[in-house]
DNA sequence: GCGACAG
DNA sequence: ATCTTGTCGC
């Protein structure tokens, strides 16, 4: 009963497609949106945000919050993609609908290749919604070298059986490391250069922190820079 | 054997 | 994830 969900993230994970770094690189435009989502639960419902940048700059575009019944799926590690997978896909469908939002690209609050089954919760929605994505995670699913700089900026791989699935990121001067990933129709080198050039100055990368920010204020129903849907 | 285990 | 204040340090 858990080797079927086990079977299936094995099947599901063949038909991820992960970039050769020596393909073309990811190239974002000022007209693409990058989309970086995160939820947050109250006792009965959750919020889901989508923090949008543009794509060339960086610069902040807007932030979105949308509101979800509670997932039915208990969390388990491993399976985070079953609990939130789908409050994403409902929130981006909506938005879809209401303002024509096309991300170029998704940025999700976990793992992507970095993964038992290299198939974390970015993996199943770029599946999901044929786009690509990203996982930035504040915690290791898979083993990494411990032989991370103190610079900000330092890398060192994350491994699972020898194969290079991610990288632990050392995102400013003195702090634990973040863990990214690439979920879908992306390289680990474009993963890498992208939250590298958007990352911003603290430990979280900067739109994660502040879909962070949106969900959880808007979750105990205060105002803030984000746009309430419901 | 026991505990830990993305959010 | 969530329950939660001040405080030390860069």
């Amino acid at each position: 009963m858990r080797e079927d969900r086990d079977l299936e993230q094995e099947v599901l994970a063949k038909k991820v497609i992960i970039h050769s770094d020596n393909d073309a690189p990811l190239k974002l435009g000022a007209n693409d949106a990058v989309c970086s989502m995160d939820v947050a639960y109250t006792e009965d419902c959750a919020f889901v945000s989508c923090d949008i940048i543009n794509g060339k700059t960086g610069e902040w575009v807007n932030t979105f919050v949308t509101i979800h019944e509670l997932p039915t799926t208990p969390y388990e590690s491993g399976y985070f993609a079953y609990y939130e997978g789908p409050l994403l896909v409902a929130c981006l469908e909506y938005l879809n609908k209401q303002i024509k939002l096309k991300p170029s690209l998704v940025i999700v609050d976990g793992h992507g290749l970095a993964h038992p089954r290299k198939f974390g919760i970015a993996c199943w929605l770029g599946l999901q919604i044929d786009t690509p994505t990203i996982g930035c995670a504040k915690k290791p699913l898979v083993p990494y070298l411990d032989n991370l700089g103190g610079a900000k900026g330092s890398l060192s791989p994350m491994l699972l059986d020898d194969e290079v699935v991610g990288v632990a990121l050392r995102s400013n001067k003195n702090v634990k490391p973040i863990f990214i990933s690439p979920g879908h129709l992306i390289s680990l080198d474009s993963t890498i250069y992208l939250i590298k050039k958007f990352h911003g100055e603290y430990r979280i990368f900067e739109p994660i922190r502040r879909a962070d920010q949106a969900v959880r204020k808007a979750s105990r129903g205060e105002e803030g820079d984000f746009e309430l849907i419901s």
